[in-house]
DNA sequence: ACAATCAAGTTAAACGTTTTTATCGTGCGG
DNA sequence: CCGCACGATAAAAACGTTTAACTTGATTGT
């Protein structure tokens, strides 16, 4: 037997299409005893909705498209981006609604701007969710322009105001800078993203207001910019150790970074508490693993994820842009008491 | 002005809809000099076929669904699996293709089964990638009874031959404890994934034969199973190193049970390469930043998610299902001499 | 030379919905 | 008791595509 259609119910309950699809459709033009029979011969036939068919129609798809910059097949290191668990978050917060996620791999910040492009223009999808925003950032304004509704994990500083989650960085820099400037520490670098993300601008600023704050001199030389991973981290290590006057600290902006920190110290002979430490930003709670386990800043992915999906939603019914951002603070985890030795 | 469709065309080259739809699909009923002419019509109005009515028409969804099975909410630890590389490299795989890809994010797996169940029942993908696989895999076998075309990330080990793509694990472990009894070891442990899963299997068994062959005892004490977190590659080493006879070397499954290895031997004042030795199975090459850097087998993630959505591609076209098993062998970097001290 | 074949189109139906418009009683005010 | 509005349902069109069935004119075989 064919699967069954709103053709199906018409015929079982001897209504036409039209009420059928007005009443699983909870329209108010049909009555409610009228509704009640649909319903029951609905599910007495197994009736499943034809999204094709809805597709069609109403030119809507019913998907919310994640642009996932992933690094291509050459690049074979961690990057710490926990996508998995990020994915996973926002595909739980659609759960109940009709949206599926479609995923968009891109290679490359062109590339994502290719994909948002095209699924503005062909209506791929209904909704974006988009990270590794810039300070401005040309997909936001596409989408914005084009009155697109999407979502960034991020933020952008010269953008108008969009719907976005992210993280704190501003306040998590400042608190880390004082914590650490308050156990003795003058030389505190920062491992930071790339210098075009938006959140790398955003620490940076914050990094340098802090030291500030703190009475402590800006130092370009312990500052590096660069792609999130355990080569970076390591790199960054090997280089501001070398200095004439090398840092005491470092402020890593993820795991994977603080792991390749910690492989630096190792080739350098540093000890881990004795010449230097080593704080972090950490998704995965992975930290605790390392040895020693470092102090970091907790924020379970989960958390943004799932508002990423339920500001789409949102997003997608109408709302206001400016009702849907959220910076979250991490929880601090001191592991180690990172005190200048 | 709204987007062009074949009538568009039909209309601007004085054609039937009819002759447009099958000159763009290259029928042979439509004559080259006709065919051209459409296709220059199209190129000049922009036209771009909208998959709704495709989908409608033929009952074809285009979409691959990859069913992920992310940890929930409360469990933040890293499970080592880049999931994101997977998914990108079978998005890529699919690129030249009008596939794309979906996102089911399951629970575990009763979830996964449900999952299957419903987009095999409403035909919600033509294809589906799934992991995780089991010795007798009851979703395998669903899909199966279905005629529904699936590849496996993970072999099974008794149900009728399906597509798959895996890492050789047996090839993997039989080398591996080859390797360590050559190099001194008599005391090898297995730190395996969950018992249930196929490939835990596949790695004791391959485990067990090696031991033979190297005319060594099998003890059920060295071997454990469990989900591949670092909280449980701590506990491993943890438990074991507590034993009359503690192993001198640890086999890990994925780098992050290595990750948490290391972190037992920090907690018990093991020292990697005295006391004993981390061996791992890696995606990311993540365990040359350990301090010191470990010997792995390398299978770079990309290969066989490549692989996946190659194979998914020939599947719906209807390629045997023997045609399409692939089981490659990581490549053994050797990062540590491993030699018994 | 004429029927049969064939190539290259066209016509029309169909996929499953939603939504606009039309229909048809029924209750209501006047 | 008549016209009218209204409430509830039906009819029909539309979304964009594919494809089975049909048409037409040219080519072929005998």
């Amino acid at each position: 037997m064919p699967r069954p259609t709103i053709k199906t119910i018409a015929q079982e309950t001897g209504l036409s299409i039209a009420t059928v699809s007005k009443a699983l459709n909870d329209s108010p033009q049909v009555r409610p005893q009228t509704r009640a029979l649909v319903v029951a011969a609905a599910e007495r036939v197994g009736y499943q909705l034809n999204m094709h068919g809805v597709q069609l129609r109403t030119g809507r798809t019913y998907q919310v498209a994640a642009i996932m910059t992933a690094p291509g097949p050459r690049q074979n290191e961690w990057e710490g981006v926990e996508y998995a668990q990020l994915l996973s978050g926002i595909s739980w917060a659609l759960e109940d609604s009709p949206y599926r996620v479609s995923l968009h791999a891109v290679r490359d910040f062109e590339e994502s701007l290719a994909a948002i492009r095209q699924i503005v223009s062909l209506r791929k999808a209904d909704g974006i969710i988009v990270s590794g925003t810039r300070a401005d950032d040309p997909r936001v304004r596409i989408m914005q322009e084009a009155d697109f509704p999407f979502v960034t994990y991020g933020t952008t500083l010269e953008n108008a105001p969009h719907a976005f989650v992210d993280a704190d960085n501003a306040q998590m820099i400042r608190h880390s800078v004082a914590r650490l400037a308050g156990r003795g520490h003058r030389r505190i670098a920062l491992v930071n993203p790339m210098a075009e993300l938006s959140y790398a601008i955003t620490r940076l600023d914050a990094y340098r207001k802090a030291l500030e704050t703190a009475g402590l001199s800006f130092d370009p030389a312990l500052v590096a910019h660069g792609h999130l991973t355990p080569a970076f981290g390591r790199e960054c290590v090997l280089a501001m150790s070398a200095l004439p006057a090398p840092p005491t600290a470092y402020i890593c902006a993820n795991e994977a970074s603080a792991l390749g920190a910690f492989s630096g110290f190792h080739a350098r002979g540093l000890v881990h508490g004795r010449d230097a430490v080593i704080n972090a930003t950490d998704d995965l709670n992975v930290s605790q693993y390392f040895a020693p386990p470092i102090t970091t800043y907790f924020l379970p992915i989960h958390e943004p994820s799932e508002l990423l999906g339920r500001y789409i939603l949102r997003r997608m019914e109408g709302e206001a842009p400016e009702a849907l951002q959220a910076l979250i603070m991490p929880e601090l985890i001191e592991r180690s008491d990172d005190r200048l030795a």
